[in-house]
DNA sequence: ATCTTGAAGTCTGCATACAGAGGGAGTTCA
DNA sequence: TGAACTCCCTCTGTATGCAGACTTCAAGAT
């Protein structure tokens, strides 16, 4: 079950509220909770060894950030997403991440691009051993540095909330296809390379190839079902 | 105070929670809750009538929507958003809102097409009216109406989503020159002339149009300070 | 056989009680 | 006079109790 043990609960100074929303979320992730099935309080409150309290509040939150859904008054269940939220998802970032890209190439400091290297050397060890649970790791830990990075924080924001939507996804995804992980780790370093030289329209063009690249990758993927 | 009259709080058949919810939304908006106050649970709920559970699901909704802000442990206030807040959301609309409109275009209904008219004819009344408020209501309908056209609806709400953030703000906006809330308003009708066409450039060059002349309406308005 | 009815169990929405943390005022000591 | 300490008050985080709605399953009536 998606409490492998009670150790973590009160050693982490968390609130029981984000305690039940980073174990539900994570158990959604990794299919333990599977689309369509009921998030019911009683349940996971005793799973969790917390009361109904800050599980309802774990579940809002998770409502309102697309990885459940609620049918008011009746139950919340894990969302059913389809092959189309993920084209949906891709179109908006393919709008999104090229001029987040180039935001991010006109203000990155030396330090950030440091860690950014560092991120990106673990991409590629963990893509070798096809360690798919620490890639999503660090592709967050990308992430994260984009975020810190770009003038816009808003526009980073929302790329990573449209990313997490449909993260649960991610067995479908591309990132299944141990070549097409090794691609998009060297799509990362691309994109790294072009904000190296901090020019924006460098960046925001290996950023582009990036999002086709994913979204290619999908198509071709579905085109064999 | 915020709660006019008790009268409709059981007379809709809203949850608590949902009552709530717009209530203190609403507040912020319209400036009787100010950026920076302190959003008590004790007090909305005496406030508002009803205990502190549905008020305290009623703020995390507003914190996740950007509307406040949380000090975890300590208290929940209305958000301070700053005039390059503004800006933020007005690139990132740059970038999603033109898409949109091409979207629309190449997949919206005649009834839809109808809709649209009925509520530009109605976003004209209001602004000649200089009615800021229901102006704002129509404008809430005229993208509900994108909403439901739009193939892409996770765009459509991302946009939306977008605009409620920075909401609060309309004093600042555009919306307080009734010159300009006029010349908005034609540029709304812009666009709706361009969906009638269903060619998806022409409806994508209207909507560019507006965001520019918004974000210059801006930029003039903070250079007179 | 099918439809209706009803009774039990479950689940959400909401209210309330309680504990612990944090801040402020007043007091005491240097 | 100023600094620090203590007590009190308030506010959040959490647990729990309660009522109403819904489901479900079965029994009875037509």
């Amino acid at each position: 079950m998606f409490f492998a043990n009670r150790m973590d609960q009160l050693s982490q100074d968390l609130t029981r509220r984000e305690f039940a929303y980073t174990r539900i979320k994570d158990a959604i992730r990794n299919s333990q909770l599977k689309p369509g099935e009921p998030l019911t309080e009683t349940r996971l409150s005793k799973l969790l060894g917390i009361s109904r309290t800050p599980v309802r509040e774990a579940l809002q939150q998770l409502v309102q950030e697309g990885l459940a859904e609620s049918v008011p008054g009746h139950a919340v269940t894990v969302a059913n997403r389809t092959i189309q939220d993920l084209f949906d998802v891709l179109h908006i970032r393919s709008l999104l991440e090229p001029e987040q890209a180039r935001l991010v190439a006109e203000a990155i400091t030396d330090e950030q691009l440091e860690a950014l290297e560092t991120v990106t050397e673990r991409l590629v060890r963990t893509a070798q051993r096809h360690d798919l649970l620490n890639w999503a790791v660090e592709d967050a830990a990308y992430h994260e540095i984009l975020k810190e990075a770009c003038p816009n924080r808003l526009l980073s924001e929302t790329v990573i909330q449209l990313k997490t939507r449909v993260h649960h996804m991610a067995n479908i995804d591309t990132h299944t296809d141990p070549a097409r992980l090794k691609a998009c780790t060297e799509e990362h370093r691309a994109v790294v390379e072009a904000l190296k030289t901090r020019d924006g329209n460098l960046a925001r063009e290996a950023m582009e190839a990036h999002i086709d690249a994913l979204t290619n990758s999908l198509l071709r993927r579905i085109s064999y079902r």
